[in-house]
This record gives C-alpha cells, sequence and structure tokens, in this order.
DNA sequence: GCGTTTCCCATTGACGCCCATATGGTCCCA
DNA sequence: TGGGACCATATGGGCGTCAATGGGAAACGC
C-alpha cells in the first residue's frame, strides 16, 4: 500500500546530519523497515535507500544467473561493494558520510526522492536535472507515438 | 458519467489554502475518488491531480516493461519522484505547496482545468497562454485538412 | 585526550482541524 | 414580480500539534 511518493530538500546541519521527511519515515513504519540498506544507484548520481528486503531482492537475482557469470560478478560489485547499512537517530535524521557525498556531490542539501518501493539521495540540482531530461525524453517519445 | 469539465480560478489565501470548485468536488464524490494522486505533468507546467487509479496506470506501464531498463527507471523518476498524494481539508480546500509552486509558478492564484479523467492546476497566465497556442494549432491543423 | 557520534531537549515555524464570515444565487411566497 | 429567507461556495482566521532544525552534553573510538 504505502509507497515512497514525491521529493522534498532538506537541510544538512553543523553536524552533518539531515531530517528524512516523516512522510518517507511513516511509510518506512508500515512496512516494518528498520535497518536501511543504502547503495549508489545503478544509473543515476543518487543513493538508493530502502529496507534488507531491497538487498534480498538483488541477491535473489544475482542467485538466478550462472554466479561466476560477468553480469553476477558485477551486480555483487556495485550492490555489496557500493552499499551500506545504516540507522536514523531518534528524531529520524540520518548522518550524510562521505560515503553519501561522494557519489551525489551532496554538500549543504539533499533532495529526497520516492521511488515507490525505496527513496533516493540526490543533489538537488541534480535531481532538478535529471526530471526534466527524463519528461524531455518522454515528450519526444510521446511524439513519436501520436 | 462525470468528467471534469470547464475551468475555474480561485485565490490562494494567506497560509497558501486553495478551494477546489464545487463542480471538481461532486465529480470526485461521485467517481470515489478520496486519495489525489498529483503529478507534475509530462508536457504542460501544470500539476495534474486524479484518483489513484491515475498512479496504477502507471505502475502497470512500468511493470510491463523490464524493471531494470533505463525506460522504466526513468518513468518512476516522474511518476513517483514527480507525484504525491494530497488531501483535501473539511472544507474542500488543497495546500499549495512548495512541490506544485515550484513546477508551475503559481503563485496567489490557481486555475482548474478540466481534463475528463482528472483535472489540472496552472498558472492562470500560463494557462491562457498555453490554451491560445492550442486554438492557434488546431486552426492551422484545420487549414491543412480542409 | 581529542574529534566524532549518539542521546537529549528546546525552539520555531508549518500544517491540520475547527469554526466564522461573506458573497452570490435560488426558491418561495406575498 | 419583487423582496426576503435560505443555501452553497469561497474565503478568513484561531489554535493545538507535529515536523524540521539547532545545539548542549555525555559516550565512544582512535
Amino acid at each position: 500500500m504505502g509507497r515512497f511518493l514525491s521529493h522534498a530538500t532538506n537541510r544538512i546541519d553543523s553536524k552533518g546530519r539531515v531530517s528524512v521527511p516523516a512522510a518517507f519515515r511513516s511509510v518506512m513504519a508500515q512496512s516494518n523497515i528498520q535497518d536501511l540498506y543504502c547503495f549508489q544507484d545503478f544509473v543515476f548520481p543518487a543513493i538508493s535507500v530502502g529496507g534488507s528486503d531491497l538487498l534480498e531482492r538483488f541477491e535473489r537475482q544475482i542467485a538466478a544467473e550462472d554466479p561466476f557469470s560477468p553480469g553476477a560478478n558485477e551486480m555483487s560489485l556495485l550492490i555489496h561493494g557500493g552499499g551500506v547499512f545504516m540507522k536514523l537517530d531518534a528524531e529520524g535524521r540520518l548522518m550524510v558520510t562521505e560515503f553519501i557525498r561522494d557519489f551525489t556531490g551532496i554538500s549543504d542539501e539533499v533532495t529526497f526522492v520516492g521511488r515507490a518501493d525505496h527513496f533516493q539521495l540526490w543533489q538537488p540540482k541534480e535531481f532538478q536535472a535529471a526530471q526534466s531530461r527524463a519528461r524531455e525524453e518522454r515528450r519526444l517519445a510521446g511524439k513519436r507515438s501520436s
């Protein structure tokens, strides 16, 4: 039922923390997500965040193919080597680590973006740009098919 | 059946709320729409608003293709990252959030535009302009085909 | 011991819930 | 047919609650 939807931008405080939007936290609560699995997104300069079921889904996908195939190897490199578990503090805040900053370019603000079964952390301007690129592409696709 | 028709412009109050036209609310009631799915339109600088079936239709479209494809990823970025569920207050008013203002340019007035199975929120002047552009294009198309 | 992280608590501004008022239209009845 | 009661809609605002944020101080790790 509850999905991660919408996007919102929050400030990082002097200690490097940022509040996860309340809407997202309530989705987490109702999905029984406590440990946050965070990994570097495959296509965008964003950190994807979800429950441990997210990791398990990836692992099942790896298991489904030949464990020695290049594909499975690469996949593991990304989801294991590029992933980490994190947790929120009592107020629902997240530490923005170097791991996150390096990959996303985030410095003082974080845009949280809902992706149904998980959400993402973006550098605000990067998100704007990626979204309008996607919209543009979709607009062209629409023109072609009409 | 009831469709969203016509357009009307209402004022945003000092707390950032705006009344949804009664005609639209009664269509919502008779279509059993309670949760409002609002998303940033793909082609216009407008917010499109409909029932949750609207989102589900998009999600089926995503599910139809490979969930790891770039196309599905981009689509999700738009309909999940660019969409929210909202609800009206007891008087049938809607909060005009930053999410809406940023994308539409709305500041103190909202034009509600019926689109049959959903309706849209526009910045009044943008709507005027888009409508007359559409009219013009239609006129040219008519000339060509006649 | 010093820098970093975790646990608390305080502040403030935004939002939800509630009730009040205005404005325009419709209907009824004299 | 004109006046007025009645009603629905749009709009305004009070107030309590909660979320986002800031910061002190203890706990932890190198």
